[in-house]
DNA sequence: CATGAATGAGAATTCATTCAT
DNA sequence: CATGAATGAATTCTCATTCAT
């Protein structure tokens, strides 16, 4: 897990005055990613409230007074980490005017690219994998927040291509969306699972991906 | 977890004479699939081998006559109870003088009737990305003696399909059988989650995972 | 405890015939030896009972054919592998026209031959020092059968000097006998720690504590 | 074992505020000594820690706030409750002037009010006779650390009587301080064995041995 | 607010003992 | 007689949670 790296290792031993305050403030979210990373290391249950603590920089107490109890602390890592791979209007507003082709590997760059920096959307689906049957709400508005909206600009995007005549009529059901975008959750799967030797490269990937996809809905 | 439901359930009290060793044969396998039952539903960490044992109609004690220890028998869960989907050879045996697109459509069917019906595959795929870390080897060997292969049998009809000059010559990378199969370990996914209330009817999504591939290797 | 090494061992696998009835009768006295060697090497709480079978060749059940319990099992090595060191008629008998001062040399070779040569006193001592508190009846019956008739011989010896005016007058009451013999206690002791790497020479040490003997009855 | 009460016992309920500090730091001393007390009573293996805890008036966790676990805790009790008879610089400062014989019986004294005032050192020696074997570093360094300084004295005492030809020329061999002070050894061994009736009177115990030794060593 | 000592409910594991074969 | 599968009480050790300071 070295790519997990966050602003909670830095906590620790700092006490300039006027630093307490600011750090007040920060608290909830360091103790957050403190607990992100233990998480992805340990598992929801083998994870202890101390070790999140030390890794904090705080004692066992303090996680209780922002923190209901462990279960709240884990629901509340999945709610507040998740992030949002687009932000469909700016998505729009930035590349309207670009062909259908184009947006759609952009589209698919930016998915790859989210995955690949940033390991808060696979390591939570690997809780949700693990543990989302304590939590059913939790995985059900995950789906609704993130996934969701993520396969919907993808058929806005081939709905678009209909309507200027460049996709096939049939492109765009939800469905083949859901289809057609699986090999990147495929190797988000292969990552959790860290066992392939042969992982293969990024970009090669993308291009085969972005291949697959175009032989099935250029015209 | 409704749909899995094993032996085991049957346990419980039988004293009639001579059934003694009889038992003692079916008891690893019992244990086995009482332990399966229970990391489904909650998880390596939190299931406890005492209710491991209740399920299979024995007491804790019975357990240690048979596994060493907790890890072993979550390790001796999914090394002894993931089943291979194919058995290459037969495969050939059965379907040789298909064309290669039935087989394409044959592989198909086999991969999601297995995932489909039984439900050790998706589950210890549950295991592995969840507690996977904590048993490195176990991962790897999974992958090995029952992905690969898979991966391999549909490599292979592919070129025997380009060979025949039926399917692209460019159709059978690795790379591209791993895209091209990713709707299936998708839909794996999904199952696991138990998020989507929309979930496709099943044969729709084959019928729309066979277009795809047929779209991409189809001369 | 490279010097403990009985009967038991033999045991494991003879099944020829007629053995059996030969071996049957043994069965205890096999079964005790491998218990005083558990017990030796790991102390009676420690010891399991299947730890004993195993070295006993036979199975756990049959301990239980033979003794009521762990209890009954340790209380009967204590009591049936005890060995006293003399046997006074018979020391009288062999060397009654010694001189008192070889009488006393032959007393302490005795001793010190019986506690050198074999381990049942020392490791019997061992015990009760450990695990007699849950035993009282067993160190009391102990030390009056094997403890007490030994420093009487000594006390005889004493006396026999004192009668023949070749000892001091005062030389035997229980009590000097007692600190006489004391280093040949002092000797297994320090056997039983088994950290002193400067052990003496055994024969040194003997003439030393013969010499000090001596020097204190000699008139 | 009533002899052995210490300020555990004073243990179990106050509440008054402040007292976390204060008795924060007072709590290993305190579960060293319950530990001791049930280690005295029931030995090692047969100890619960449990039972340490309620005697040292906490609970069981509290036990492994302070020791990593039973073994280390049984070390600990070994190491941190056995204390020196003498401590040498002070004994000669003491003393030097005074005459040899003087000295020996000095030194006889405080060994047995050592021995018979505080039920340390006979306790521990029943810990290392039982269970050395398990911590064999542990009675080497009691051996070095106790035991061997008080033979050393003792070889002092008998040098210095030489040197000024009060005690005969060969009296100081470590031999020989082994064997005269072995008496003090075997009544400890009594005690605890617990089963002599007759047990002597002390003071008659200390004289008869002074007096051997003395036989041993004047000129 | 923050601390960290203390708690005590659990969970894994062991092993004396029983008893059907 | 002998076996060894099964039991379940007992024990060590862990860790979420509380609360006095």
């Amino acid at each position: 897990m070295a790519e997990i790296k966050n602003a909670s290792s830095a906590a620790a031993a700092d006490n300039a005055p006027g630093v307490r305050a600011r750090r007040k403030a920060q608290r909830p979210q360091e103790i957050l990613h403190a607990a992100f990373d233990e998480f992805v290391e340990r598992g929801y249950t083998a994870t202890r409230i101390e070790d999140v603590a030390k890794r904090a920089g705080v004692t066992k107490g303090t996680i209780y007074l922002y923190f209901q109890n462990k279960e709240e602390l884990f629901q509340d890592v999945v709610r507040k980490l998740s992030q949002p791979i687009f932000n469909e209007e700016q998505f729009w507003l930035e590349h309207q005017s670009r062909p259908c082709d184009q947006l759609v590997r952009l589209f698919l760059d930016t998915v790859y690219e989210h995955m690949t920096v940033n390991p808060y959307s696979r390591e939570i689906l690997r809780f949700l994998i693990s543990d989302g049957r304590s939590f059913p709400e939790l995985t059900a508005s995950h789906y609704d927040e993130f996934v969701k909206p993520t396969l919907t600009i993808f058929e806005h995007i081939l709905e678009k291509g209909m309507r200027e005549g460049v996709f096939r009529a049939d492109a765009a059901t939800s469905q083949m969306s859901y289809i057609l975008l699986s090999p990147a959750l495929t190797l988000t799967i292969d990552k959790l699972l860290d066992c392939q030797t042969d992982l293969p490269e990024l970009n090669d990937y993308v291009n085969a991906h972005y291949e697959m996809i175009m032989r099935n809905i250029r015209k």
